[in-house]
DNA sequence: TAGGCCATCTGGTCCT
DNA sequence: AGGACCAGATGGCCTA
């Protein structure tokens, strides 16, 4: 995680976010300490959520189309140095592709801009994955990296799936309390009091946190890499 | 200025 | 043969 992706987490929310860094720090990304060194900050702008899903807005599916000539991808726009591409297709440049024949730089044309919208899916694919996975989506919040994206969501789906078994759990223990007690009433012990609950401490602690989707009890497990 | 992140090009490989 | 997928190379932008 980059120090970008930190202040990220430091601005998610002023309320949670500030007990998550306090207590869960940097390994909410599931980065191990030596993988922080370094820092300097990512390269996004001040993104809003809204600027990337609304990139999303109104997109049909390219991967289907028939377009194939270089400059069919409305996303492509040669005027933009970060979108125009390398010098090498361009033949005032001097590039290979100029020494070429015209029917393997208009192949080659074509697959480059085949390429290119399959790394636009890739790309909306991630930002359908940044939309629907619990972290800041304001304005003042820079966009997730790729490879944070990635970590977090793993993160998030394995804290999913021990809220689902911890659930469970709680389910089996209460049937089977109803099912001793019932003919004498006895007072549940309240929850975290491990010698009668048999349940983890941080299960019990936070219940009503963990399964309120909160970035909080996202951050807070699964720290560890598999 | 260094380093992180990104988009794009490119050639290779595999699959249909 | 054509398309999908992949990884390396390159160069631009941004931030500390």
């Amino acid at each position: 995680m980059n120090a970008g992706e930190e202040n990220l987490l430091k601005s998610i929310s002023n309320d949670t976010l500030l007990d998550l860094t306090q207590r869960y720090g940097q390994s909410a990304f599931g980065f191990g300490p030596g993988q922080i060194t370094g820092s300097p900050g990512g390269r996004y702008p001040l993104t809003p959520a809204a600027d990337f899903l609304s990139g999303q807005t109104g997109k049909s599916n390219e991967s289907g189309g028939e377009q194939t000539s270089d400059d069919d991808d409305d996303r492509f726009d040669p005027l933009d140095p970060r979108k125009r591409g390398s010098a090498f297709d361009d033949d005032k440049h001097g590039g290979p592709l100029s020494k070429k024949p015209k029917e393997q730089r208009s192949l080659r044309l074509s697959i480059n801009a085949r390429e290119r919208r399959r790394m636009h899916d890739l790309n909306d694919a991630l930002d359908g994955l940044r939309s629907v996975i619990p972290y800041a989506h304001s304005p003042s919040v820079r966009k997730l990296s790729k490879i944070a994206t990635l970590l977090l969501a793993k993160n998030y789906i394995l804290m999913q799936a021990q809220a689902l078994e911890e659930m469970r759990r709680l389910v089996a223990y209460l049937n089977q309390g109803q099912s001793i007690t019932s003919s004498i009433p006895t007072p549940i012990a309240p929850f975290g009091q491990a010698a009668v609950y048999p349940f983890t401490g941080s299960a019990l602690a936070t219940c009503a946190e963990k399964y309120s989707g909160t970035p909080a009890s996202l951050f807070k497990h699964h720290n560890d890499k598999p």
